[in-house]
DNA sequence: TAGTAGATTATATTTATTCTAAACTGTTGA
DNA sequence: TCAACAGTTTAGAATAAATATAATCTACTA
């Protein structure tokens, strides 16, 4: 299966019909070597980079949020001025750096399965997300 | 101790001056019988209800954003289009229920310790954060 | 291949948050 | 006590991410 009919694939399966502009955002997200993390700017800025069409904001913004709420990209849970995404929707977590504003992977395998022992009635977990925070340890010795 | 002497302890441990407004706020946020979960604009409301000063927006945006840096207050990691704040600043976790928009505390004792196996050189974790989101359950029969 | 439903785009709008600068006030020290 | 000043408050402006709009364009279907 060639990578173009993959996207078309998960286009279609995210109930958008694959355009030259869709096809550009998806070779930026999937063709990368590893997964990564992302704002909407930044994702603009890697299309400019690998392809020479140019694609609005706003098909950005759109095909982005197809993807989340069909699971091919996670919405990383941060207290940021903008949004950040992971293109990694396996089961893991993150450290965010506050100092530097960087997001750093924690396998799933680096920290103990989380067992919620309560419940709210009538809701089930969608999803479990642990956000560890760091700072300069030489920062706790003033 | 009378409460407005805890409050002005409270402003000047985070180095702000004891003014009217700040009072005000302060009656807002630590007067109430439990914790709670607000954003900006709900606390401005609740100032409007229970004082009759006015109160403005940077004045508040400036005082939760001092009480957060003295570790009074506790912002909660929400993609949100507004941030959350928390009243509660014991080690603890939330429910974030998705399709009302609604948080839910889960206490710390509800949650196995988490830990975090990986660490990053000179970084120390500051906090950590467990976010559950959740859905109504029959969603899941579809 | 024509018709149409959906897509794209530039631009406008919305909204939370931050900034600004002028007026005001708590604090300090003489 | 009170003058001086550093810090505070405020309305309104500025900023920026995200969403909406509406005209134009394009992928799909019959």
């Amino acid at each position: 299966m060639a990578y173009s009919d993959q996207y078309i694939d998960k286009l279609r399966k995210s109930g958008l019909r694959p355009t030259k502009q869709r096809i550009k955002i998806c070779e930026a997200l999937f063709n990368a070597e590893k997964t990564f993390h992302f704002t909407i700017k930044e994702l603009v800025k890697i299309i400019e980079n690998q392809a020479n069409i140019k694609v609005s904001l706003a098909t950005v913004y759109n095909t982005v949020h197809a993807f989340m709420k069909k699971g091919y990209l996670k919405e990383i849970p941060l207290n940021a001025s903008q949004s950040y995404y992971d293109t990694n929707v396996t089961h893991h977590h993150h450290f965010f750096d506050e100092e530097e504003n960087k997001l750093i992977d924690i396998h799933q395998d680096d920290v103990d399965e989380i067992n919620i022992k309560r419940t709210i009635p009538g809701k089930k977990i969608r999803s479990v997300e642990v956000i560890a925070k760091i700072v300069s340890d030489n920062q706790s010795q003033k």
